[in-house]
DNA sequence: TTGAAAGCGGTACCAT
DNA sequence: ATGGTACCGCTTTCAA
């Protein structure tokens, strides 16, 4: 193993300073064409990569990087917590994480928080979008301005975004479809309760659900639900169908997960219907344990936050590039592999 | 955010040389006891921490880790390839990993292949014992001679290794069992084909699924066959098992698990009878998709060749103390969400 | 027993 | 347009 290559090294392979050559690798103003191109030539002909290590060290100022994500207390206490894991592991180099929290993901406060920011100055940001367009200028001209940003969990497809990191839905709800028809051994009759009927990650689910059903090769019915994403709505909706004929309920949301486990336990007859739900809250914690629940399909939370902030820092530094999505892998949550889960919310 | 606190900070408050705050905070000789103890007194009060990009960027020497594994192609080449992205993280850290293959499992050539690593000299050690107590005695030299030694997949836990990175083999029993039970509707009879009846990790997964599968308040009946982890024997056996009248069946080795798989296809009977396997070979890949089998238990050996180097690091850098088994959470990966998870054998 | 200083591999600024 | 140098926070060696 070699000693690796440094800039001194091709300094003095070139019989250049290291200022040139740092210059040349930047991109940086002050130096001649030739120059540049013969010292990246020499890089590359050497193998010469970044030590970051040294470039967080000896960089003079903080990176800061902003996140604005909502206060509620479902699904987003776990983002903040991925996102303060990997401030934490930031930190030596040199880097802050500003957080803003931005009341319900509804109430469109993002452009504020995100000002105040600015304000303060930041060099990345993260946000969680209330609105799949409202604050697309906001964040083009952040981005214009050289500020890269990340969506995290929903999206703003039309903005120039870098990436959104988030769960594939469409994908997520064929996980559960295809359990479903699995616990179902390929025949029945399943209620499938979502959230918003014209929230596109919610039809997504159920779109990704009908499909895994429906090319299992068995012959299953599905009806559809709106819980609005309230706890009593679901319990309301689950009690119902236990009351009814149906051998399997898909519960795409986290809250209305709890309330429909809820209705499922009351009602007395979660062995005969088989309930898959969506994601982790700490009350639905015993559903699953008790076998009230089959399995949750996990939309990890934490680790989007998390990647959003690696991602970014990544972006700052080495300037890696991105796809406009990054898919964060779901788990399969059930009783036996649930301790391996934290949840924050 | 208030700048970190460096040991020039420390030093300016005491008045004293940086030199000497090194010496105090690691315990070097040549310090008067009493200036250790302001030192360090300061240093809680101030509430240093170490950087660490600092730290591997000034050390002089590089810290080599050393890695014995099999050369099997089974299982191992994954560890090696989480090994390899661990290594590939630690570049920057001035981190060298060396590794030495040694064969098959039980070829008992790994103390060999460290001495060859003693003779270059390591700092730490990781290592998969092909025999439970067999390396006790070199394992325990290195340890006492202040060399970290931590064991990857299988353990030797009378040794003072470190720890062992590996899965619960009892708990992963358990969440085969689980999801056996569910496919079954809780009733009927399934076949278990452990690998070796004598292997610990083997029977603790036998044991595990039994577990679960008792404790699901159904009726479940169960046999246990022996693979010896050879594909052919699975194929015959899972052949004669889809013949009689089982519900399910359970491989709990990665090489049966496609023996087991080929043959529940060409019996033609999988549909009718639940096949859940263990860890995921390129060979097992179209089985899952295809419907095959219904889902695999996922031991994530890429994670523990990852983490054993990690934890190695820091022990090494940081000093952080670990318990005696370091658990890698498996997966349960099924037809939709396989392709999140990579295998390289 | 302690201090001083030269690095590690970069960045950033000043001088030329 | 280029060279030189003082850092960043720590380790390590040498001098005192």
């Amino acid at each position: 193993m070699a000693k690796r290559v440094t800039i001194k090294d091709i300094a003095a392979a070139l019989d250049v300073s290291i200022g040139t050559v740092d210059r040349a690798l930047h991109n940086r103003p002050g130096i001649k064409r030739e120059t540049r191109e013969r010292v990246l030539r020499q890089a590359k002909l050497m193998g010469y990569e970044t030590n970051q290590l040294a470039k967080s060290l000896a960089r003079k100022h903080q990176l800061k990087i902003g996140c604005v994500f909502p206060s509620e207390y479902r699904f987003y206490p776990d983002i903040e917590a991925g996102i303060n894991a990997a401030a934490e592991e930031l930190v030596d180099h040199n880097v802050q994480v500003l957080l803003r929290k931005t009341g319900r993901l509804r109430d469109g406060r993002e452009a504020g928080s995100i000002a105040e920011l600015l304000e303060i100055g930041i060099h990345a940001l993260a946000v969680c979008p209330g609105h799949r367009s409202q604050i697309n200028e906001t964040i083009n001209e952040l981005v214009d301005g050289g500020t890269p940003v990340v969506t995290i969990a929903t999206d703003a497809p039309e903005s120039r975004r870098l990436t959104c990191v988030s769960t594939d839905s469409f994908n997520n709800g064929q996980m559960a479809g295809d359990l479903m028809a699995n616990l179902l051994n390929y025949q029945g009759r399943v209620a499938i309760l979502t959230g918003f009927a014209e929230v596109t990650d919610h039809d997504e689910k159920v779109r990704g659900f009908l499909d895994a059903i429906g090319a299992c090769g068995g012959e299953i019915e599905a009806d559809i639900f709106e819980t609005r994403e309230e706890t009593e709505a679901a319990y309301r909706l689950v009690k119902e169908c236990a009351a009814k004929s149906y051998d399997g309920i898909y519960i795409n949301t986290a809250t209305a997960t709890v309330g429909g486990a809820a209705a499922l336990r009351d009602s007395g007859k979660y062995r005969e219907i088989k309930l898959v739900g969506t994601d982790l809250l700490r009350d639905s914690i015993p559903f699953i344990k008790e076998g009230v629940m089959r399995a949750v399909i996990f939309q990890d939370p934490f680790m989007q936050g998390y990647r959003a902030v690696k991602i970014l820092f990544d972006v700052l530094t080495v300037g890696t590039r991105y796809g406009p999505t990054d898919f964060v892998r779901p788990a399969i949550v059930t009783k036996h592999n649930i301790h391996y889960y934290r949840c924050y919310s």
